[in-house]
DNA sequence: ATGGTTGGGGTCCAA
């Protein structure tokens, strides 16, 4: 048997929540983590999702800003969250599918001036991820059969950007930032599973700008979102995929689900 | 160097 995971930054599960429905009955993930939902529990579309089959939810929002929620057609036989940096703005959550812990993360997305001296977006920025990093390092063993996905809002390799040199300076791809996704990375030695099949020398988005004249054309694109496992799930792997033609369908988010699959 | 667009909540902030 397979269980697929996919992973995706929404922009607001409220308003795009028949884009949600259309992409569950196109692919039909058992997984499906979503971020910046931007709605209070009380309010989130639970009820349209349990239509489709996905009653077994973890969700944790907040008005207007952040949140995350893990939907699945398995049960969740565990689940919980973490505060890095005790904002409790709603950028964690876990729950436990098939046997496989599943993290779900949005890193702050950082503002827009490289600099955590001049910019305390950055700074917090960069605090999450020192927290990130030494949570799973005291609290979680590289052996445990894992699965980490989110909004990393990082681009780390070369090629996860559309010009590498014009964007050392910008948030999101800075050497600070990529330093410090690295040793998140090593913290559990986590394996990217979407560079698994596409080779670093190839461009690879899953976000674009709303503001291009013509993402598709211009094609000034980044890969933000990604989905990590841990050494035990490596052998399992079966394919990925970031679904790149869901950027141009009616009321987008700027960011497309990125998707795994394992045998297990 | 600048500005471009979108969402949420409310006449501006975050991305």
């Amino acid at each position: 048997m397979s269980l697929t995971i996919s992973t995706w930054n929404i922009n607001s599960v409220r308003l795009r929540i028949e884009t949600v429905k259309r992409f569950l009955a196109e692919t039909s993930p058992d997984v499906l983590c979503l971020q910046e939902t931007k709605s209070p529990d009380e309010f989130f579309p639970l009820d349209a999702l349990a239509e489709l089959g996905y009653r077994h939810t973890m969700i944790r929002g907040m008005k207007g800003y952040n949140g995350v929620a893990i939907l699945s057609r398995l049960p969740i036989t565990a689940s919980g969250s973490e505060d890095w940096c005790g904002r409790q703005d709603c950028r964690h959550v876990f729950a436990e599918i098939n046997g496989i812990e599943i993290h779900n993360l949005y890193v702050p997305a950082g503002g827009d001036i490289p600099d955590p001296e001049l910019n305390p977006k950055f700074a917090h920025k960069l605090d999450f991820l020192k927290q990130t990093e030494a949570w799973f390092r005291a609290q979680r063993t590289a052996s445990k059969p894992m699965i980490l996905v989110g909004d990393l809002n990082i681009a780390p390799l070369e090629h996860d950007v559309w010009s590498h040199k014009q964007l050392l300076t910008v948030v999101s791809h800075t050497p600070v930032e990529v330093d410090l996704l690295g040793r998140v990375q090593a913290s559990s030695d986590w394996h990217d599973a979407v560079r698994h099949f596409v080779p670093a020398t190839e461009k690879l988005y899953s976000w674009w700008s709303y503001r291009n004249r013509d993402w598709d054309a211009s094609d000034r694109g980044r890969r933000l979102d990604h989905i990590w496992i841990t050494q035990p799930l490596v052998p399992h792997l079966k394919a990925a995929s970031i679904h790149r033609p869901i950027r141009g369908w009616e009321v987008a988010s700027d960011h497309v689900p990125v998707t795994v699959t394992l045998d297990v």
